[in-house]
DNA sequence: TTGAAAGCGTTACCAA
DNA sequence: TTGGTAACGCTTTCAA
């Protein structure tokens, strides 16, 4: 059923400003009968220009009388630069943990006085979105994902940003990169799997799509987890959804897996609940282990094993953007910042 | 463990392109040997104007061949608006529920031709926050929660934004209001569990900061579903975390309550886990209600009831956004949109 | 201590 | 069909 806005009666419109034009730092200079330079001079107060106290509060109280507010693009534009940092609004639902990173990431940020701003990038496809982005003129801009190729970034550093980072699987020529190598997750996970004895591993790969950037390399590093030995891996799709998985739980015995990766705990959650359904022993028949170590995973019977992701600090990152921006002529950095380790739990 | 950035040795910086200047419209009329107007014309395929098909390649290819990217700030600086809708970014980890209503509303915007951004607002509080907002001469202005108050609203109009909408719990004079009434989720809830003979009902309510604006409403909706009958609400406190869990699970006997409304259904399963191990049969003990409809509830045992919540669509307001900004002297709107409806499975 | 003026990158009007 | 020019709002240098 789709959902019908309700419009509710409302109480008339109050006098319209009558579109009052914006209010300029030349209006403030007039209200308050001095120069411009002298309220750009108070309003920045800037120090190496010494303004009376009279015609400072004289220039404050027409500002607030006005509601006066600077306008940024004019200051940039007159500046020649900004402190505004992109980066593009994720496109796929995001868990806590990278949440919180973004979170951190933008108060670090705002304390080194830059301005974090999320892009809304809809249906921009790679250099089309960095051009996008380059037209606000930000002084860095962050990419996660494996979305901008080196063309973006020259783009992006012609048009004045001093710092481009990505933060994904591999780095990108011109910038910098903070290494999110998912492959070391489903290593982890794999190696785990094999130090316990299993040998024939179901690898789940969610239907959803915008998840492959996670998923292929976390399968992909099962895969080389069990390199050279005995074992089997065998990837199943999986799309996140009760009967789907009760589907392959249907299957599960044909399949003859004594261990499965689930992509991360929500997938496992969905799995492990099908399985029990089915009267498959979790873990003596079939181990299962996730990804994301969420709180989930500690609720559920058997607890359930995981793979511990650390993402860096966001004032890490913070840091190395201020870095970057302040010595842009510097070798790009790149950084190996996922940390994977395994949570053993009870269901592997 | 913090967690340590290693840095990987790195290709030698290659050439740094010693801080070339960022090309502009000026320097693609001089390459192109025409005007900086001709220019302007041709980029923008100005229709009012015709440019011989020569000169339109020149000036194409000059474009081209410089990596000219026209500079936003001084665009809307001469054009005197923007299409820009700003947005807060959330600063609290967002369910997929409302992740995909921004993604909706994202793509319905960027299909109207503006740009949507999300602010990281970190440490600013209301006004403040607003005054920082206004620098960008947003046109329109989206502000989730109930942060905004008619300070905040007029700043906002004083400097040019055509439309402010607030998604909350109520309206804002001057503002467009999408009212999102989350005490509809915790009446709904109530008055199920009422139905069902409930008469002794504990409302959790995360520990986390940050939820109020909704763990508030939602337990003040259950309190009025039980107004005037001779239910008793009690209210409890809880953190996400397990042993906070077991603690309240220790002493539930004790608290005497034959329902619960969880919050959510991330803090019921949380909740269901520890009474489950502590003995208490649901439902016959304790009836246990969550809210949000996530897939995780349909596969707890017994099955989460729920209360499904229904966002407005993206596409709604995009158009109502769209609409305000094409007729700002129009009266604000308030839309009542937030859906709640019980799901009822079988822990209730 | 304050004011006048230039200039940032664009676009739109008016002339050529 | 094209080019000169002014103006958007702001900061900053220079001069008074």
């Amino acid at each position: 059923m789709p959902y019908v806005m309700v419009q509710i009666p409302n109480t008339p419109a109050l006098a319209s400003p009558a579109a009052r034009p914006v209010p300029t730092s030349a209006d403030v200079a007039r209200l308050a009968g001095v120069s411009r330079a002298t309220v750009s001079y108070v309003l920045n107060n800037t120090s190496a220009v010494r303004i009376s106290e009279p015609t400072r509060r004289r220039v404050h109280e027409a500002a607030k009388e006005l509601g006066y507010v600077p306008h940024a693009a004019a200051r940039s534009l007159r500046a020649g630069h900004s402190r505004l940092v992109l980066m593009p609004a994720p496109t796929i639902p995001v868990g806590p943990l990278y949440s919180q990173f973004i979170n951190e990431l933008q108060w670090a940020l705002g304390r080194l006085d830059y301005t974090v701003v999320q892009y809304g990038t809809v249906g921009l496809q790679g250099d089309e979105a960095a051009r996008a982005w380059a037209e606000l003129r930000p002084v860095a801009v962050l990419v996660p994902g494996a979305g901008l190729g080196p063309q973006g970034v020259t783009v992006l550093k012609r048009s004045g940003a001093r710092a481009v980072v990505t933060l994904g699987p591999e780095s990108v020529e011109g910038a910098h990169a903070l290494l999110m190598d998912h492959e070391a997750v489903g290593f982890c996970a794999g190696r785990h799997l094999y130090d316990r004895g299993r040998r024939r591993v179901g690898v789940l790969v969610p239907e959803e799509g915008g998840l492959e950037p996670f998923s292929l390399p976390r399968l992909k590093g099962v895969r080389r987890a069990f390199d050279g030995t005995d074992a089997a891996v065998t990837d199943l799709l999986l799309a996140y959804d009760e009967q789907a998985a009760a589907r392959l739980a249907a299957r599960w015995r044909a399949l003859d897996l004594d261990a499965v990766f689930a992509y991360n705990d929500e997938y496992a959650m969905l799995l492990m609940r099908a399985l029990q359904d089915e009267g498959v022993r979790i873990p003596e028949e079939t181990a299962v282990i996730g990804a994301d170590d969420l709180v989930l995973g500690r609720l559920l019977r058997p607890r359930l094993s995981t793979v511990h992701i650390e993402l860096p600090s966001g004032r890490d990152l913070a840091e190395l953007v201020d870095r970057a921006v302040r010595d842009p002529g510097a070798a790009p950095e790149t950084h190996e910042v996922l940390g994977a380790t395994v949570v053993h739990r009870d269901s592997s």
